[in-house]
DNA sequence: CGGCTTTGACCAGCGC
DNA sequence: GCGCTGGTCAAAGCCG
């Protein structure tokens, strides 16, 4: 309810790679952290396709769901689920500014609540069933 | 060679 | 009670 549960939605994030020229793998925005995708279904409910990735660290549980239109790509939206436990690995290119590094401590929590705010995102589109 | 990815099948919970 | 959905796990294959 009010913990571990973000939502936001990227406007161009997926891309199909072409491999060798057969099947196209998903590519996700790189938020900074390793996810292993476990799952892909799609659910009627909504007639789109859901993703289901984990956070690769040893302590670290969160999980992070992509769910994306079926007739629309270019909509990927991006449910994190639960908290970071460990610090962000290396793949920190998109710091730009941050220097800040740190430190800190309630670094996740911090962000966090900068998700939470950014409910915008979440009203922008909340429509695109389009069977 | 190792690591990661993908797909199918199974299970559980809920609704009516 | 039964059916259905969503979610997770496992195994296999392929790439670098």
């Amino acid at each position: 309810m009010s913990e571990a549960s973000q939502s936001r939605q990227v406007s161009m994030g997926i891309e199909e790679e072409d491999m060798d020229g057969r099947g196209f793998r998903l590519v996700l925005p790189e938020d900074g952290y390793e996810w292993r995708k476990y799952g892909q279904k799609f659910i009627k409910n909504i007639g789109k396709f859901r993703s289901y990735f984990k956070c690769q660290r040893s302590n670290c549980s969160a999980k992070k769901r992509a769910e994306w239109s079926a007739s629309k790509p270019g909509t990927l939206r991006v449910v994190y689920e639960g908290v970071h436990t460990h610090d962000l690995p290396a793949t920190e290119s998109a710091s730009s500014g941050q220097s800040g590094t740190s430190s800190s401590t309630a670094n996740q929590y911090d962000l966090l609540t900068q998700v939470f705010g950014d409910r915008s995102s979440t009203t922008t589109s909340l429509h695109d069933d389009h069977p």
